[in-house]
RNA sequence: GGAGAGGUGGCCGAGUGGCUUAAGGCGCUGGUCUUGAAAACCAGUAUAUCUUUACGGGUAUCGUGGGUUCGAAUCCCACCCUCUCCGCCA
């Protein structure tokens, strides 16, 4: 969307009735305003300018010191408008689709379940299973870096990198380029990917200022800021994730569920819009692929618009079966972006018409903490054993993890 | 971290206050020539934004942000980044 567009009082009111389903009240008039002043005051700038530019090429000491003035002042207040304007629009988020339910957290609508939930007396949770197999260190990660941290050990880190081939192997098959690239990132690509507006309690900022992901999306959205692009582009990125997890406090204590640190292979896309629809539908076949491959039960979930992140205009939650909580869980998520976050990063295409924002789509491939966790409880045995399923049996030398 | 040198279009590179409308070269596109190609020659070749039915025109951008000046790629200040050497280091 351009600002431009809302200068128009139909495209107006559309955007604002969009906006307020997701709880987005104030601040689109104030930025309205502005933008109309500054459509006003350009063409006056110009001139002026154009005059000044003509006064100096002959010399004209006496004139140009007369506009010079004014000419200050004028871009003086372009410019604080720009400013104003920049700082504005980031705080805007995405217009949630028309197809998304209304409400907040609990409103969401779930589209397909799939999968066999395992018969299992008296489940285990993963901590407790981890601790037997001595593959889970949760008191030691607690005791070095304090709460929400944690060790994996032995074959809980062989699972690790068994599930990153494993999602490795299915991305490359499906056109994706990998990339592994900084964890710290400038404030742009964090801005860029929407992460320092409503989100920024969940960042960790280091003293030269620079920011630890939560995810590689915005490392992978940065990559190409300030480029015009081929698409469509597919990217498959590792990284480590960093996250505050303010303002949960005594939610998933126990356990790997919720940490400050864990790692994820991300799916990341640059698309023309016109295939956007299409590129949203395979980050979620690839998902379905990967978790039925693990046999892992799970629930497709359409957010409500009050649930969305910034960038984001809709997203699917698969939320996977965790036998000790007796419910799903949340341990992926693809979203559309639309050109919300390339309009920031400044990411475009030759469309026909010239350079036009690109399309971003990104969606979790794997987050490792979460689906080991996962595993271990749906795949494990009344002797305490687990089975590890068979799509990971060629990246592991066991074939079911035992207290020896 | 210390010392020095730098940052100019897609790339290389000239440019120490107005003759720059950023020279020149390379690359790329089109044309002439050719059976075809190469070479040669000719022409074109940034982005954003405003304006115009269109042709065209205006403005901004020489790492970023300030400043000096009627006028800044050029002078001053701050910051960022790159390279070389030294130190430290997986």
């Amino acid at each position: 969307m351009k600002l431009r567009d809302l200068l128009d009082q139909d495209k107006f009111n559309e955007v604002q009735t969009a906006l307020k389903r997701r709880g987005f009240e104030g601040g689109l008039s104030k930025l309205i305003e502005l933008e109309k002043k500054r459509v006003e005051i350009t063409p006056k700038l110009d001139e002026m300018r154009a005059e000044a530019n003509k006064l100096a090429k002959a010399k004209d000491i006496e004139g140009g010191k007369k506009i010079s003035g004014e000419l200050k002042e004028l871009e003086a207040e372009y410019k604080d408008l720009v400013f104003e304007l920049t700082k504005l629009t980031a705080e805007i988020p995405n217009i949630p689709d028309s197809d998304i339910p209304d409400g907040g957290e609990d409103d969401g609508k779930v589209l397909e379940t799939a999968g066999y939930i395992p018969k299992i007396d008296n489940p285990k949770d993963h901590t407790e299973l981890g601790k037997n197999l001595d593959i889970i260190d949760l008191e030691r990660g607690t005791k070095v870096s304090g709460s929400r941290f944690y060790y994996l050990k032995n074959q809980a880190v062989e699972l690790e990198f068994a599930l990153i081939r494993y999602v490795s192997k299915i991305l490359g098959e499906r056109g994706f380029e990998f990339l592994m690239g900084p964890q710290l990132l400038g404030e742009r690509a964090m801005l860029a990917g929407g992460y320092l507006g409503k989100a920024i309690d969940e960042i960790y900022k280091t003293q030269d200022n620079l920011y630890l992901n939560g995810t590689s999306e915005p490392a992978i959205l940065a990559y190409h800021m300030d480029e015009i692009i081929e698409v469509p582009k597919r990217y498959a990125a590792f990284s480590t994730c960093f996250r505050r997890e303010a303002g949960s406090y005594g939610k998933d204590t126990k356990g790997i569920i919720r940490t400050h640190q864990f790692d994820k292979v991300e799916m990341f896309a640059f698309v023309a819009p016109e295939d956007s629809d299409d590129m949203f539908e395979t980050m979620n076949i690839i998902i379905e692929d990967i978790l039925k491959g693990l046999e892992i039960p799970y629930q497709k979930v359409l957010l409500a618009a009050g649930d969305l992140g910034a960038a984001a205009s809709k997203t699917v939650d698969y939320e996977c079966w965790l036998p000790s909580q007796n419910k799903y869980r949340e341990t992926h998520s693809v979203s559309m972006t639309t050109d919300w976050q390339a309009n920031l990063a400044n990411v475009r295409y030759k469309a026909e018409s010239g350079n036009e924002n690109v399309y971003t789509l990104n969606g979790t491939a794997v987050a490792i903490g979460r689906m080991i966790a996962v595993l271990l409880e749906n795949h494990q045995q009344e002797d305490g054993s687990i089975k590890i399923p068979q799509s990971l049996h060629p990246y592991l030398g066991f074939k079911e993890i035992s207290s020896r």
